[in-house]
DNA sequence: CTATCTATTGACAAAATACAGATAGAGGGC
DNA sequence: GCCCTCTATCTGTATTTTGTCAATAGATAG
């Protein structure tokens, strides 16, 4: 879901300068499980951005291999980062709310 | 975002038999901001997990006013809510591994 | 020379969301 | 009666977002 995956990727941008192959492997420190995601989602999202002004991109000639293209995070992805840190606090605010009505449902200690 | 609406409206008809209209109110009990959203989503989704057998639903002709299709929710729906929640509890780490990053970026400490 | 790993991109179908109404009963105010 | 507001549900359609699948291409190991 992009509601998280954009985060992840401004954050792992903003703890160092990436390229789409690699984040796809650093997401996984953020619990994303990559082996059942499509990078398709990933590189479409990481030029998204890029055209929204949050991070930039320059080709890195000098690996081997197919060239990479490589993303350095802008201030303005930063702050963008807060923002929807701040609007992923409210989804986990809502999230905690139904695993505690969840557990409070009456028919529900039976099952237990 | 459907990802959190419909376990949240599987939750509110877990605690009981609910109305398209009432659940929209219900919702703000679980953070949601109504007020800004489109009932026809809401309307949408139940329809759409009437489909999936996980409600059902009959009109209640006693309420005054317009009739109400009253919603109320089957053993699917319970299990297919025990399965959305452990979902989002993952939903739920990974924010949190983002917020916990985020505090510890080098760069960040100046800004405080 | 072919299979695998690295690395990125494009095209198209499918699903979700936003937006903008249509319909309709009930009640209050004038 | 007429208008307005509140309750209540539903439909259509445009737009955006996702998912899926495949194409391309350099490097390396066998």
């Amino acid at each position: 879901m992009r509601l998280v995956l954009r985060p992840a990727l401004l954050l792992l941008l903003a703890e160092g300068d990436s390229h789409g192959y690699e984040l796809m492997d650093q997401l996984e420190t953020i619990g994303f499980e990559t082996e059942y995601m499509d990078s398709s989602i990933l590189y479409r999202d990481l030029r998204d951005m890029e055209e929204m002004g949050l991070i930039q991109s320059s080709w890195d000639d000098d690996s081997k291999g197919p060239k990479r293209r490589v993303y350095q995070i802008k201030e303005e992805g930063l702050s963008r980062l807060r923002g929807w840190l701040e609007s992923l606090s409210q989804v986990q605010n809502q999230i905690e709310i139904l695993q505690n009505r969840y557990q409070n449902l009456p028919k529900h200690e039976e099952e237990k």
